[in-house]
Parts: structure tokens; sequence; C-alpha cells
DNA sequence: GTCATGCTTCGGCCTGCACCGAAGCATCGG
DNA sequence: CCGATGCTTCGGTGCAGGCCGAAGCATGAC
């Protein structure tokens, strides 16, 4: 009875409900930074209604704003938001697996995509089950920052990639298993996950194609086969 | 750019954004089921309103509904809508953390509670602290049900609380780290999770309160306090 | 200085939708 | 049978909020 957080739950998800927002909020889920007129395209309105729009998100703390000249840079206030969003991504897209997927974008963003800084869809999940296969998780025993960390496997299994493993720091959690919207299982998210992007980005293995969508290069395939469970395309 | 399941996201949050329907779905969190009277009743509208509302909810899979003679029972339709209605909690309550606790039933919900059939709150951290802490749990090596299992310590932990794990059946989670929406860590969920709420239920050690509330009873104080942390009340 | 660009603010329009009362069906009890 | 209870459907009211064009400020280029 009284559960007395539903009016902020309400006020909340009316932030999401809106088509235009929605649709700006989805953009920046790449946990990239988007100007206001990139936004307003995004999301199909006048750059006065997304002015509106982004005020809103703003003042509700969705998104933060960083001004440059006379552009604005918007992303995602935090994990969190972003984390909300996905897990609402889930129940919206839970009948539709298969029906929908059939345009090419839709199966691209499903095969590979950046969520919030790391590597989501198949491609993200394939990782994440042979990293765990390798034995290269443990749960932390250090109550704080619930999670996983490396095991000593762990640590030598992201080295056949080229990688070092980064040293946790600040509160920003470790590694811990992020729900995934497309595939409605779990894939690896965190600082730990944040530098695996990175570094097979930079190691020219994935690349971004449209929007959000990433996928393997000529490259990448070749160096990750070997390490990724025969499913994977 | 084309990112095409926002529509579906608006929708999908458009129902949260109403204030009688999250207030329905926040009692429904608890995970059991309510009538359409008693939805009502705590949404503070008139059954009328409120049946068109569970129209909705229904019609999105939101809830589930049960015909029992003339009463409609409905609960939440899945454990994704409670993550979803959590995840988006996290964020509603993320600044009000310190100041809008002060009232009693807040408190209270904020020290345990019940969430979709397991504990939550301080309570339901401390014991999965516990459960970590104890080498528990270790992560799962066989790629589908993302999550953890019982280490050996782990099945002889909850031992001493008179449980008998019990074994994986469907495909449901057997445990994994759901988000806590007052303590922005993780609690333990799925089916491990809920045997050991009914456990703790049945044996008389912890009890529900008001809604979702739940307390420790004196027998539970007794016999949980050497298990958990110094930290918990 | 002048002009273009990016974004915001203002006013007015209009749609969508939550709300309730009253009436309509079922189910249960006598 | 009858009435009581639980819930749904229908019709009408009213408000919240999204939308845009036009005008208003900034910033940057020249």
């Amino acid at each position: 009875m009284d559960t007395p957080h539903e009016p902020r739950l309400a006020r909340v998800a009316a932030l999401v409900a809106d088509p235009a927002r929605s649709r700006m909020l989805a953009h920046l889920l790449s946990g990239e930074r988007a100007s206001a007129g990139e936004l307003a395209r995004a999301a199909s309105v006048t750059p006065a209604t997304a002015s509106g729009h982004l005020a809103q998100l703003l003042a509700s703390s969705f998104v933060v704003c960083e001004a440059r000249g006379r552009h604005r840079y918007y992303r995602l206030a935090g994990p969190e938001v972003a984390h909300a969003l996905e897990a609402l991504a889930v129940v919206a897209e839970r009948d539709v697996r298969d029906r929908a997927w059939a345009s090419p974008s839709r199966q691209r963003l499903r095969w590979g995509r950046c969520c919030y800084g790391h590597l989501a869809g198949r491609l993200g999940v394939a990782l994440f089950d042979a990293l765990r296969q390798a034995e290269g998780l443990r749960v932390t025993t250090t109550g704080a920052a619930g999670g996983f960390e490396l095991t000593e496997a762990g640590r030598r299994w992201p080295d056949g990639l080229g990688l070092t493993p980064p040293a946790p720091t600040g509160r920003r959690r470790y590694a811990y298993a992020c729900l995934d919207w497309s595939e409605r299982t779990d894939h690896l998210g965190g600082q730990l996950a944040d530098a695996l992007y990175r570094h097979l980005t930079d190691a020219g293995w994935i690349r971004r194609t449209e929007g959000r969508a990433v996928e393997l290069t000529a490259r990448g395939h070749q160096q990750l086969r070997p390490h990724l469970g025969p499913g994977l395309i």
C-alpha cells in the first residue's frame, strides 16, 4: 500500500514515454555524446521541439549537457539511466524476438552493438560466455562493488587478445552482468568491458557501422574466432 | 540512428508513466497477486478507472490475470517486468537517497522488503554479501542460464539455516545479482533466493508487515545475527 | 561591423487520455 | 428466484502536454 515512491516512478517513466524523447534516449544509448541538432534529427522533430524535450531530460538528470561553442552536447547521465532503458527494452521487445528482427539494420544491431560503452548483442554475449567458460571470472567477496573480478585465468585470457586488464578505479563497478535486450541473457559491463571495447576498436578488430551497430572486421574475425564459441556466425 | 525499437520502448514506458498504473505496479512488485478492487484501492481510483488501466496492462502483457469466481487476480507477467520497474526505481530514487527516507514506512521498506518473491533492501543485501563472503557462489560456466551456482561451501552455508537448496528447474534463472533500488547495490534473485525467502518465512524468522515491507522476528534476529555482518541494525 | 548557424523561448493549436457516474454482466449466497 | 458483490463497458468532461512557427540570444566566421 503505501509504496511512497510511485509518483516519482511515474515521472521518470513519463520521460521515456514520449516517442521523440525515447528516440533521443535510444540514440544516446551508445554512450557517446550528441548535439541538440543531431538529437532533433534522430527524433524527427524540429529543433524547437527537441530543445523542450532536452530541457526536461536535463531537469530530471536523465542526461547531462556540455556546452562547446555554439553547440551543446548531451549524453546519458549515468549507467543507471542506460540500465533502466535497457531493462525497459527487454520488456518492450520480449514478444517480438523472431518476428520483427527481419530488417537488416535490426539484424546488425542484434549481432553486435555498443551499449553505453561496452559490447552488447550476440558478440557481447559470446565474449562474456567465453570468459566465463575459461573460468576467468570470480564473484567478488568484498562487500561494496557487487560483481565480478578476474581470476588468474581471466587475467591471462584477454592477454591472448593483447589487452592488459585495467586496474579498478573509482566507484564505478569493475565488471558485472548486464542484461542484453536482444539476446535476453547477460553480457559483460563495467570498467573491464569498456576497456575491452576500446581495445578491440583500437586494434581494428571491430568497427562501428550505422548508429550503435558494431561488426567484426576481417582481422577481428581471424583473431577472435578461436576464442568464441562456434555458435557465432 | 535507426534504432527501430523506440516506439515500442515509448509505449512500454507510457504504461508505467501514469500515476495510477505505477501505483498498481508498485503494489504488485512484491510478486504476489492482487484483486482488481485491491489494486483500485492501492491506486486511489474508482473500480471503473482501475478496470481500464488493468485492461491496458493486460493487453501489453505487463500483468497476467486469473479469474477466480467473481474476483480477478492480477500479478506481474514475469521477472523482466519486475526488473524493469526496479531499474526505473533506481533512477527515480537516485537523488533522494538520504533526504526522503525519513518516513517510518519508507525506512521499513528500505530495511527489508519482498521483491518479486525474494528478499530486498538492507536485509536482502546483507544476506547476499554474507553468502558471497562465505565464497558460496561461483560464476556458471555453462552458457545458457547466466548467473551463479552454489559452491560446496554455498550448499553448506544455508544449511546452518536449515534450508536445503532447491535443484534448478525450468528455464527460470537459478541465482543472479538483482539491482536493489534503495541500496543501489545487488541482492540475490532467482529460484534460490525465492526458496530462501519462503524458508525464512516458514521458519518464522521474517514476516511481512505493511505492504511489501519485511522485518526480522525475534527468533530470526537470534538465528540470523551470526550469519550477517555487524552493519545490519 | 554584418551575416550565418545552433539553440532556446514564447504563443497558440490540438490531440490524447485519465477520470468518474451510471448502467450492464457475471458470480455467489440465501 | 432475489439481492449483494466484483468487475467491466459506455459516454461525456476536462486537463496535460506535444507540436510547430516566429522571434530572440548567443557564438563563430568574415
